[in-house]
Parts: structure tokens; C-alpha cells; sequence
DNA sequence: ATCATTGCAAACACTTTGCATACGC
DNA sequence: GCGTATGCAAAGTGTTTGCAATGAT
């Protein structure tokens, strides 16, 4: 489930959404599309600080959470006290792994609809965590 | 869905489980109860200081963290860097209102289980968040 | 030249830890 | 009296903010 994009066409979907597409920016989405494995800032930050020396944490927050704002990104709150983001916009659930830690994207589509809010209550997003463990780890 | 429960009947579940029915303990399982606005820790520790005047934080989240092991209590993800508290462990949903920060409980059921999973995992524990506008609040 | 972006350091908010005091059986 | 619970202060973690330097058009 891997995307690959060029970085022009990361840069045009950038652009899309009104960001500048700068080298930071295109690198942290791009990071994002090849590494579909949930990362909080800081995993984000300490992969790509090799390849961009000056790079610095506050501009991949500012990144993240600009992506957040104009939806190119989803944040996902599974565990307390972390945000872990995920360039696939698609309603999907999320599994972690209460042993490995591994979160897993479960496409297993529920229906959640307005009809189910109490009147006047409007749907704008939902989030389906699952906790337990994966196939690798077993049971308990 | 305001429960009450004596103190007696409080001790007693709390000692069903193993845990020590001191003031401290009982005093934030009855908050809990009372007041099913899904707080947090803080929020907890500052409607209870007044009245137990040498109550610490410190022993707020010894305190929750306990009752989340032995599923006294479950503890909700909706919002990042913060942990909020329910005692109803039924099984429903959690609405946040955008605008007012309100958490509603939304008790439809969504069928979920472990046959939507890939094989080998299982299924421990589920949560579903919603967002959007509450009824007092509109859309947008 | 102007305006946006970057990056450092400091500040913040929430939670946990270390440890001495106090409490309960 | 002994083991647990409590509470203070300090440390820890993830994130945000203030602001000067840098970069892009």
C-alpha cells in the first residue's frame, strides 16, 4: 500500500491546497506516502533529519499539522499522549497491536451515518481504533 | 444516566476488584458516576480538592490509572494530550462537539468483531469517536 | 523589497517517577 | 509494626510559541 508520487506531483498536490510546496514539505509527505506505518513527528523528524541536516522539529509540526488543516493528512489518536499521522485520507480503521505496537489499517468499512446522532447533531469525521493483538504476537 | 451508589456500594466493587476502597478512591469512583462528563484527571482533581483539601494530583492518576487495569473505568482518546475517564464501560460511541467541546454518548451499536479482521488477530477492545456540531451548536 | 518559511530555544500541558510521610489492618 | 497509599516536588514527553535568520519571488 505503498504511493509513490514524483516530487512534482507531490509539489502540484501542494499546491492544490494552497501550501508552497517547499523541500521540507515535499519531504515529509513524501516520507509519509512511502511509509504508510502510522508515524508520530518525532519517528517522521528522526528519519528524515539525516537527509535534510538543517531540518528541525518545529517544521515538521508546522507541516503535520498544516497537512491536518487542509486534510491532506489524517491524525490519528490511538494512544494517549501521541499523534500519529497517515497520508491515507480513506475511511479505514486502525488496529495497534497491544503486544508488538504495530498499528494495522483494517479497510473493513462500518457504517456510521448521521441517522444514528441524536436530531440536530451533524457527522463531519469519525475514527475506529482497535486494540488486541496481530497475528504475529498471538493471544493475551 | 446519572448513577448513584452508596459508599458501601462503592467500597464493595472497588474491593471486588482488589483495590483498597480508601477516601481518596471512592471519592473519584463516585465523581466519576455523578458527573459522566468523560473528565479528565485534572478536571477531577479540581472539582474534588475543595472537599479533600490534602488530595494530590499525583493520587488522581494513580488512582484512574488503577481503575483502567481492572476496566473499572475506560479511558477515551478523543482528543490529543489528554486522557479523559467514563465509568460506563458498555459498550458505545463518543461524540465531540467541535464548537463547544462537549463529549456525548452515542449509544447505537456498530457491529464489529473479530471476523472483520485479517487472520490470527484478535480482538480485544474497541472505540469509536465522532465529530462534528452538536445540537446547541449548529453546523459548521 | 517583501512576505512566507524555517529553525532554535524556551515555554507549555499532561503525565509519571522518586521518595519521605502517613495511614490502615 | 508492616505494607500499602498518599502527596509533594522534580523529571519526562510530546507539542506549541516567540522570534530572529533565511529563503523565495
Amino acid at each position: 500500500m505503498i504511493t509513490q508520487l514524483t516530487k512534482q506531483e507531490i509539489a502540484d498536490r501542494l499546491e492544490s491546497k494552497k501550501i508552497r510546496p517547499s523541500l521540507q514539505r515535499i519531504a515529509v509527505y513524501d516520507y509519509l506516502l512511502k511509509n504508510p506505518v502510522h508515524p508520530t513527528a518525532d519517528n517522521i523528524y528522526t528519519a528524515l533529519a539525516p537527509s535534510i541536516p538543517t531540518l528541525s522539529k518545529t517544521t515538521v509540526y508546522n507541516t503535520l499539522k498544516q497537512f491536518a488543516e487542509v486534510e491532506l493528512v489524517n491524525t490519528i489518536t490511538i494512544e494517549d499522549g501521541e499523534l500519529r499521522f497517515d497520508a491515507d485520507t480513506s475511511n479505514h480503521m486502525h488496529f495497534k497491536c497491544s503486544r508488538c505496537g504495530k498499528i494495522f489499517d483494517i479497510y473493513e468499512k462500518i457504517d456510521l451515518d448521521e441517522d444514528m446522532l441524536p436530531k440536530g447533531f451533524q457527522l463531519f469525521k469519525s475514527q475506529t481504533n482497535l486494540w488486541g493483538t496481530c497475528r504475529d504476537c498471538g493471544n493475551r
